[in-house]
Formats: C-alpha cells, sequence, structure tokens
DNA sequence: GACTGGCACTCTCTCCACCGGAGTGCCAGT
DNA sequence: ACTGGCACTCCGGTGGAGAGAGTGCCAGTC
C-alpha cells in the first residue's frame, strides 16, 4: 500500500467520486449505486459500481450515514476532489460586471469592504466574510487629529493604500485647536511612508531623548502620537448573509440552525482561523476537518488574501456546509479579491504619482 | 352596548384576562378552564370560568387556536393587558448595575450606542433596536476637515451632546491642508451652537450673496461646507441578538424561523416604524396588528425616545414575539433609555460651562 | 479476471389508524 | 349565580405495515 493512496486512484475511480461528490453537491443527499449507474456516464452496471465504491469508502473518500443508505463524500473525498478533479467554473459575465461595478465605482476602500461581504454572500449564497486585521505594517500617508471633547482626541489616519481609520482617543493632556493641528502636521511630515510599527519604535526612542530638553510641544506630540499609534484599532470582521444558511438543507432542523447561527457569532474563533490564512498566499479552501472551528460545525471556508502583493491587508471569502460548490466559489472569491486588490494598488500608485 | 366596552369590564373578568395573559406569557401554551381554576386565585369551578373566557373571547380578548384548546391573547388582549392590569416589575440591582455601568463607562456616545442594542438584547432576552435617525436638528460643537484623497475629504461633526459623525464626501475643488484648517476653523467659529439644518439654510444664503465678490477662498468653504451638511449622514439601526428568537417557542419551526430572520434584516420597514414612533414621547409598545411591520410577523415592540428633552436622538427598544414580558420589558427599556438621555444631556451641560 | 444479475437483508420514511388527554359547550340541578 | 356532568372535538403521540432505496455477497458469464 502507497503512501498516498489518492495518487494512484485508478481513472475510473477517480472519475465515480468525481461524480459522486458533483451529485451530491448538487442534491444534498447520499449516491446509491443505481443512481449513478443511471447517469449514463458510465457503462457499468450498478453491482460494479458498488465494488469501486467499496473502495472508495476504504480509502476513506466516501461515507454511508447509516448502512442502507448512498454514499457522501468525507472531508477527505472533497478534500481530494478540490485538489486533483475539480474544473472550475469560470464566472459568468454578469458575476464579473457586478463585482467590478461594486468595486470600482465606490470611492472609498472602507466602503468596498463593508459592502464586499453583503456583495459575496448574494452572489455565492453562502455567508460572506470580509476581515481587517490590525496591521502595525500599515503605512500612513497621513494623521491628524480633532478634539472631540477636552481629553478625548480623535485620530484620523489614512494609509498609503487608501484606507481611512479612525478612532477616538483618551489623553492625559488638553489640546487646543492649533496644538492639534500642529501635531497633525508634524507627525504627517516626519513620519509619511512609515509603517504603524516602526512610526511607535521611533517616537518611543524619542522619548528618551526629549526627556531632558524639557519642550512640552514636543512632549505633547509625542504624547498623543504613541496613544494614536497604540490605540487598539480592532479586527474588523464582517459576516454578512447568515440569513442565507435557513435555505440550506443540512441546517433545515432548528437545532442545528441554532448551533450554526450561535458558531457564527462567535468572531473571535473566526478571526483567529482568518488571521492564520493571512499568512498564506493564494487561494484557500478549508474543509471540514481541515481546522478545529470548521470540524466542530462541518463548515467549508473559501477564502483569499487581498491587498497588495507586498502588503495583504486582509481576507474575503465565505463560509459556509461542506457541502458547497467549489467550482463556482472558487473563482468567485479569487475575482473579488483580485479586484479589491487591483483596486487598492491603484490607489497606491495614484499616491505615489 | 357602549363604545369602549373594555372600561366596563367587571373586576372578576380582568382578573381572569390578567391571569390568562400572565399564565400564556410565563408558559407560551393556551390555558383553559381547569387550569385557571386549579391556581388558586378564583374560587371559581372551570364551569363558570368558562363562562368567564366565552365573554372575553366575545369581546375579542381572548381566541383560541383551535375548538378544544385553551385561550391564547388577542393583540387586543394584550393591548387590554398593558394599558390597564399590568403592573411593571422593577429592575433587578443586578440590571440596573449593568446598565449604569455600560452607560457610565463609555467614554464615547458613540461607543455606548453601538453597545447598547446589545446590552438590551442580553438583558431581555429579545433583539435589542438602537436607532439614530438622520437628525438636521443636529446642533454641532465643532466641525473639520481631513484630506483623504485629492478630491476626497473627511468631514468630522462634533455635536453639542457629545455624538461624532465622520463622513467622506466628495468635493469639486482641490483643497490644501491649510484651506481645509482654515475652512474648519471658520465654520466651527461661525456656526457653533447652530443645527445643520440652519448652517445649511444660511451656508445657501451666503452662496448668493457672495456671488459678486469673487472671494475664491470663501467660495470654496461655502461650497464645502453645503457639501458637508448635504452628505446622507445615514440612519444607523443596530438590530442586534437576531439569535435570541432561536430559544422562543413561536419560532420553533424552520419556515417561521426563516421569515423571521428575513424580517429582521429588512432594515428599512424598521427605519419606517422607528421613525413614526419619534414623534411620541414616553414608553412606546406596538402590539402585533397595531402596526403593519409588527402584524404580518406577529411581533411586539417597545421602545422609548432617547436624548436630551428638547431633541430626541433616536429610539432605544426590543423586538420580540407578542407574547412577551411586557411588565419586565417596559422597565428595562424605559430605564435604559433614560441613563442615555441623562448622560447626553450631561454632555451638553459640560460643553456649556 | 472483470463484470453482471439476482437475492436476501437492512434501514429509513411515510402513511394511517388508534387512543388518551385536554378542553369546550350546553344543560340540568342546587 | 354557580356547579357537576356529559357528549363532543381536536391535537399529539405511538406503533405497525409497507414501500423504497441501497447494500453485500454469490454464482454465473464473457
Amino acid at each position: 500500500m502507497p503512501t498516498r493512496p489518492e495518487f494512484d486512484l485508478d481513472p475510473r475511480a477517480r472519475e465515480v467520486l468525481r461524480e459522486i461528490v458533483l451529485q451530491y453537491i448538487d442534491s444534498g443527499e447520499a449516491i446509491g449505486s443505481r443512481t449513478l449507474s443511471k447517469c449514463g456516464k458510465f457503462q457499468l452496471s450498478p453491482a460494479s459500481l458498488r465494488n469501486v465504491m467499496s473502495d472508495l469508502e476504504e480509502l476513506g473518500f466516501l461515507a454511508q450515514p447509516h448502512t442502507s443508505a448512498g454514499r457522501i463524500p468525507t472531508d477527505r473525498g472533497y478534500r481530494f476532489f478540490i485538489n486533483h478533479l475539480m474544473k472550475s467554473r469560470s464566472l459568468s459575465t454578469r458575476e464579473r460586471e457586478v463585482i467590478d461595478e461594486e468595486v470600482g465605482v465606490a470611492s472609498e476602500i472602507d466602503e468596498v469592504l463593508h459592502h464586499a461581504s453583503s456583495l459575496l454572500s448574494k452572489l455565492s449564497d453562502q455567508v460572506g466574510l470580509v476581515f481587517m486585521p490590525t496591521l502595525l505594517q500599515f503605512a500612513i500617508r497621513s494623521m491628524d487629529f480633532i478634539g472631540v471633547a477636552d481629553s478625548r482626541i480623535m485620530c484620523v489616519i489614512v494609509g498609503t493604500n487608501g484606507v481611512v481609520v479612525n478612532k477616538v482617543i483618551e489623553t492625559r493632556f488638553m489640546f487646543t485647536r492649533d496644538e492639534l493641528e500642529k501635531i497633525g502636521r508634524y507627525i504627517t511630515a516626519e513620519f509619511a511612508g512609515l509603517t504603524l510599527d516602526r512610526i511607535r519604535r521611533r517616537l518611543i526612542r524619542m522619548t528618551e531623548e526629549e526627556r531632558a530638553q524639557h519642550d512640552a510641544m514636543m512632549q505633547k506630540t509625542i504624547s498623543l502620537g504613541i496613544d494614536a499609534v497604540n490605540a487598539p484599532f480592532e479586527h474588523e470582521l464582517y459576516v454578512e448573509g447568515a440569513t442565507s444558511i435557513l435555505n440550506k438543507p443540512e441546517y433545515s432542523d432548528a437545532a442545528s440552525l441554532r448551533k450554526t447561527f450561535l458558531a457564527l457569532q462567535e468572531k473571535e474563533k473566526l478571526v483567529d482561523l482568518l488571521e492564520m490564512c493571512l499568512r498564506e498566499e493564494g487561494l484557500q479552501i478549508l474543509v471540514g476537518s481541515e481546522s478545529d472551528f470548521t470540524q466542530v460545525h462541518n463548515f467549508s471556508i473559501v477564502a483569499r488574501r487581498y491587498g497588495s502583493g507586498s502588503a495583504p491587508l486582509g481576507m474575503v471569502g465565505i463560509i459556509g456546509p461542506m457541502r458547497m460548490e467549489y467550482a463556482r466559489m472558487a473563482p468567485l472569491v479569487d475575482y473579488l479579491s483580485r479586484a479589491l486588490s487591483r483596486k487598492i494598488e491603484e490607489e497606491e500608485h495614484h499616491d505615489h504619482g
């Protein structure tokens, strides 16, 4: 027995597996040998197909819900299908248009990201995900401060990629409007183009250098700058279209609906997962048991990084039951993430020019 | 037959109705004469109670799901209960503490409002609502502008009530950083304390007056000001805790769950409804048929205005099945809305001082 | 040796009949 | 005015029968 049995599945077995996965994705019901025989793709009797299916079950690609039901794919079956058997459907022109328009028209990247999750959800009929992590490798174009109340300052950071982030911070000092403008101008002039992380380190170094000089204004500037950079820019995770799971037969009973909704509520777990995915390049597909979270809830995730090549900004993707149309989801997520990335890179070049 | 039959319900019938509503709210099951007789509050036999119940049914306060079931309250029954029979439970100290802390601790009103809906949802075990309409009667403390890209300016408006609103607007002119600072300072100095609506009208008047003078800077100022005020500050509606309906027996089957989730998704309808409620002062309770939206979905809404007395800022409340603990929901919503209002008024006074 | 038909078996799902429980309305009696 | 009794209705659960779908295995065929 070879170490990687999936690579020497004979062509017929591959075809059978492929057909079972396709039909199961389509119908949601276990596939029996008779059904398979009647579909016309094989010139084999049910009995022969039973033998093939029995082999596939032994290899762990198929499983039976109960003794006398047809077979359904296992996680491993899906995985093999995705890696070796799937033929990605190309996007329809309509889908392409919808995405291009949504991404192209909106002026703010923030806005696009806000909408992207529900767009994705609509197009895929799954739950759309958009994740924007706290990025300390976020290069800034400008930083400004606006007084909101005596000791509360709103800090607005514009990134070189056009993303705008704002956050109210609590400060120790009081600031006049003039001071805030001055500080904003100073920090922007001094640090534009640097990442938040580097700015932070540099400011901290400056604290030490300045301590001797007793320059009150400089102290306030540094203090505010550090506060701004340290302020927890929260992860943002949009989970949109949870209602789409209401239609899925796998969640048709009230109990699993309940479980599933609650699972999608647990954003921390999803954030952890997406943060891990963020390290990898290219389209990623996680099936069931391939992560703790997806295993527990029988989810699959199709996601891809977006952002300029050098500095990924976040993840877009979909989450849904393991039985999903991978062949359609893959290009969809892929295309959207590329469209977003293109938009972001345009923004950056626009900035340099 | 009197025009308002509910006012001359004899005391015994009132007590029976009250008991039926209470028990039905508690159990969710239709109440029969036997159950009622056994509860001990009436020294009557089931047969006598049947007569009373039959009367109440004729008057439209009770209904039978089917011939041989007990009775459940109708919309009208709930209404009578709420108006004349309900004894509001006072909040537990724990509930009071949780609300006080949540409202007191958070520094930003925005933040409080963000959290208020999920707080309310948790405390009530219903769906929490927080609505913040576009308010043209929004008095400002300051207005500032920050360049985000060449023709895109982020406008940050701080209200006298401490609410911070920000929005990116598309402009016709290009602005330097200096110009933006100048404009912000000018508008803040000139218009602080006025409502957005008055600012808009004044700016429009100024357009006409200035047209002759050819002051480029002034033109840009007015143009940007008008853009900022006209920019659609969207209604914000937070609908939190939709998962709480998963537990309610009235939505236990998949079909009604589906309908209910989709209904809560239709935010426009909810916004319309809450906007209407905004006109009324004090705690409002809408039961089933009392509005189109609640009728279709068998919802009830308990909501109350918040904001300073003179200028209501929005609505907080809960939405859930008609069978809800009105006696607990009413004081809960009431207390939260008062806490929010207090917070907002503090903020305003703090500003004047 | 690969494929096929046949057969006995298993498991689920649906339909239907049945019955108990709960509740009602009505009536006669106190 | 209230009560007990009685016949009736309707819901919900239970249990068995039977159909349908699928399997495994075996013996037979090319």
